[in-house]
DNA sequence: CGCCAGGTTGATTTCGCTCAAGCAATGTGG
DNA sequence: CCACATTGCTTGAGCGAAATCAACCTGGCG
């Protein structure tokens, strides 16, 4: 046994949490975990979908750019606990994107094969994985919809709330800090703009007093009106 | 019986296509068919989904507004064979977006009970919803990127090319002629702009010569030049 | 007949992109 | 240890696409 990325995942809420701690561990015997220095490939676009990947420590993203090769924007990102390549896998599908660690990362490759035998002998899992998919597919909308229809800052707003949830930390003032774990380059890439358009609207929000932007560190005074001011909804 | 609308579709390569006749049969004993004139709604935008809709004639859009209502964007057609509200009902959650009648449209309800009664006595077909979701997925990921890299030249061309697909005839000088069945002002929705925007692209497709619009017919003069000229490097 | 939604057109503004320069931090080789 | 490249980020000037605002035109349709 190489590890027990899988078995740790054991009372998790991931998909994977129906198998039993005996499966987890078949799965992990198999499993080959890697780690992937911050700015290594680890598959590219259009390479055929060998298996997958479960990310178990660090940040990995996943680019996406047309056919010239023009024009890369940083589609999505992978936290430890998620699993990548499955959409391909399932559909039958090459990858449509190329994942890169963005941070030094650790990450388990489980063949196609196994993870085949493992649904085929799960139908429970495979049902796990069509809800699943039917809310990426809800999820892909949402920020498509954002994307399409709001301003650089709220779309800007809208990542300091993934890494809120993920980094976040507040300070004694009860103002939100955030450690980014991404380059500003990156981020911009991930919103789809410029590094310089970012960089005039961090600017704007820094001036205008919403939050404090230093190096990869951000300090948002009061984050629940930020949001509220951007989305007048208040939902990013 | 009601209709025949599932049974209708056996041959077809649907999803549905997996279930015996018998099965089909079943489904259309309970199927609710009704018809709804153009303009008016199927379902609401977070209704809660009580089952799916299978298109048999007509057209239907999805739209999506956010919470407030506004800016509305035309999400996605439905045409006839096309199953609506699968993907709420798989993920148990709501709807997403409003569906409503663009056409004169026959449109039949199968509630989520015997849909998931279904499911459950046919796993095939739930693997088969399972690789429909990981492609649609895919697909998404596509709609998103051309929409947000391409200009409003482009992505007309392209619901162009959808409604060839459904209405188009070729006439006698080899020429494509479509004869739209939406508003220009629904086709602004769907490629996501204002309708004076879309206006000027037309008048400039025009004059350019590479089609001519009176009303809603379009006759291009050579589609395959338009998408070459449009498609290769992204940009006019 | 007047109303109204769909569509057109023009003037102006906004937003983000391109091009271009500059700066600070880090690294690298002599 | 310094000279030099590299990388990430910032800033400015100008441009172009689409939004916005506003007027007006047209063809149903009560």
């Amino acid at each position: 046994m190489q590890a027990d990325c899988f078995v740790r995942q054991y009372r998790q809420t991931t998909e994977w949490g129906v198998l039993s701690k005996d499966e987890l561990n078949r799965i992990d015997d198999v499993a080959v975990c890697r780690i992937f220095e911050a700015g290594r490939g680890v598959f590219r676009d259009d390479d055929p979908c060998r298996g997958i990947y479960y990310v178990t420590s660090g940040l990995v993203g996943i680019r996406k750019s047309d056919p010239q090769g023009n024009s890369v924007i940083l589609w999505r990102l992978a936290f430890p606990g998620n699993t990548l390549g499955l959409r391909p896998l399932l559909a039958g599908e090459k990858h449509r994107g190329g994942a890169e660690a963005l941070e030094t990362s650790t990450i388990c490759f489980v063949s196609a094969a196994v993870v085949r035998d493992v649904l085929k002998k799960n139908p429970v899992l495979e049902h796990r994985f069509l809800q699943s998919a039917a809310r990426a597919l809800g999820e892909a909308e949402e920020v498509y919809f954002e994307n399409v229809t709001q301003s650089v800052r709220t779309r800007l707003a809208h990542v300091l709330s993934i890494f809120k949830d993920h980094n976040g930390r507040t300070d004694d003032d009860g103002a939100l800090v955030l450690e980014l774990p991404l380059t500003w380059r990156n981020i911009s890439a991930l919103i789809g703009v410029r590094p310089e358009s970012l960089s005039r609207v961090i600017r704007k929000l820094d001036e205008e007093g919403w939050a404090h932007f230093s190096g990869r560190t951000v300090v948002v005074r009061d984050f629940d009106r930020l949001m509220g001011e951007i989305g007048p909804d208040g939902r990013v």
